[in-house]
RNA sequence: CGGGGCGUAGCGCAGCCUGGUAGCGCAUCUGCUUUGGGAGCAGAGGGUCGCAGGUUCGAAUCCUGCCGCCCCGACCA
């Protein structure tokens, strides 16, 4: 993408009403506009993020043997009162009435729709196990928004299903997205630790949350110094092998970690050796329950058993928040100058500067690694504008991608460019010749 | 919902107290000079001063009502 051609709205200043530094710099970028309180409009650059971060869920859900759907964002009000959570929800749910008079809601969740599905297309036990999600926008009518879309009211999330016959059958259905979660955070270069949870109005006594550690997180959190030294990017599953994931469930599981509601200060005292208990704060990225039946008992979500006999189908449920995920990355991951991007969910894999737009050595250089960059399969931002080298390097900086091919006169006239990494703000000459190699190996994915 | 703050050009702000039809920086446009970390000079465009009433010869400024946004608290992915 030539810059030049793309719509990247930078500001040099933070609009006022930014708080904190995701916000700010999200703002400052033109990754996301305010609508009005709690909405947002996703512009390019943001929305690549965006893209780029469901592409990792669904690479891991599909491994995980999770089959994604699309459900509407409107429901009829009749499937809540059904599981009596219409009254439930209370002000939180955005309520709409359509020209006939009919009660309908913009989704705050979709386990009702979910089981109203199932129950009415799963006649036998020979159909099951079975575990759906979907990606999609979902409303909640906040108290306070905040944060920009840390704490939005319509946020997209990822939110999936199961369903089994026995509960063991849906204990594993809850370990394999326990294990799945832990390999998409770490698939995003995250490390989201899972915590006991308190399972709130979504019911149900099997629940964790992930969080990321970030000193803007909403929630204090405890945790054993022993989850840092984990190494969970690297780990392969066998999704199939109850015992193997059983395994990596218990592992995750033994060490301490809770976030204040749930936080026992005698346990961890106990459990925890001193030099190794942390606080800090964190952020919530995922949420998963295992709530048994109910939903599917209220609802009759119901199979026939081998025997001729109703089996009332276990449940869990198992969210991400997409959109928060992106201003939580950002908080998890900055400096003064800007955003900086993990490689995996960067908008662009890298930034091509032509320091001197205009310039017919530069130029020519410039267009040729241009054209050989995008040829490799790499996705770069081409800044070709005819602004001055300090304004690229800023700008550059702000929006943080993980690398930055600079081709400048001084360089060119040696046969090189320099080649900057983002993190670390390592610098290197590169030969013309060799940049395209490099920056293949340099951006390459990580097999997870 | 309780407490606090704010609404003036795309962004950041001044002007309001003490009424006289709007200004600064950045950004934008034109020209020239510049060109490896947010350039210089010269010129230009852009504002229903959140909305509606009222007071007044005259309102961004004073009064009343409404709307919106932000921050703190209870609630949450």
């Amino acid at each position: 993408m030539r810059l030049s051609k793309f719509f990247m709205p930078i500001l040099r200043e933070a609009p006022r009403e930014a708080e904190i530094v995701s916000h700010q710099l999200m703002l400052r970028c033109g990754m996301i506009r305010q609508e009005t309180s709690g909405i947002y409009s996703w512009l390019p650059l943001g929305y690549r993020v965006l893209t780029r971060i469901m592409d990792i869920i669904r690479k891991e859900q599909a491994r995980a043997g999770s089959l994604e759907m699309l459900m509407p964002t409107i429901q009829p009000a009749e499937l809540w009162k059904c599981s009596g959570r219409y009254d439930d929800y209370g002000k939180e749910m955005l309520r709409i009435t359509d020209r006939r008079e009919n009660e309908m809601l913009y989704g705050p969740t979709n386990e009702e729709m979910i089981t109203d599905i199932v129950r009415s297309s799963v006649q036998s036990y020979r159909d099951l196990p079975l575990n759906l999600f979907h990606i999609q926008w979902k409303f909640r009518d906040e108290i306070r928004p905040r944060f920009g879309v840390m704490r939005g009211r319509e946020f997209l999330m990822k939110d999936g299903y199961s369903f089994d016959l026995t509960a063991e059958d849906g204990r594993h259905a809850y370990n394999k997205m326990f294990v799945a979660y832990l390999r998409t955070f770490a698939a995003m270069g995250l490390k989201a630790i899972p915590m006991r949870a308190e399972t709130g109005p979504i019911g149900g006594n099997m629940s964790h949350e992930f969080l990321i550690l970030a000193e803007t997180g909403e929630s204090q959190v405890f945790f054993d110094s022993a989850f840092h030294e984990k190494d969970w990017s690297t780990f392969s599953i066998d999704y199939d092998d109850r015992d193997a994931v059983a395994k990596v469930v218990e592992e995750f599981t033994s060490m301490y970690a809770a976030t204040e509601e749930m936080h026992d200060p005698k346990r961890f005292a106990t459990e925890v050796p001193e030099e190794r208990r942390v606080t800090g704060r964190g952020i919530e990225v995922g949420h998963i329950f295992f709530f048994g039946t109910k939903y599917s008992e209220p609802m009759g979500c119901t199979v026939l058993g081998p025997d001729g006999k109703e089996i009332t189908l276990q449940s869990g449920s198992y969210g991400i928040g997409v959109s928060r995920l992106v201003a939580a990355i950002i908080e998890a991951s900055h400096d003064d100058a800007g955003i900086v991007w993990p490689q995996p969910v960067a908008p662009f894999d890298l930034g091509l500067v032509n320091l001197r737009q205009g310039d017919a050595a530069t130029d020519a250089a410039s267009e040729k690694l241009y054209e050989e960059l995008v040829k490799a399969g790499l996705d770069v931002l081409y800044d070709d504008r005819n602004d001055r080298a300090g304004e690229k390097f800023a700008r550059m900086d702000l929006i943080g991608l993980p690398w930055q091919v600079v081709v400048g006169p001084r360089g060119i006239k040696a046969g090189t460019v320099e080649i900057k990494n983002r993190a670390t703000g390592e610098r290197q000459d590169v030969p013309l010749e060799r940049v395209v190699e490099h920056m293949r190996d340099a951006c390459m994915e990580v097999p997870a």
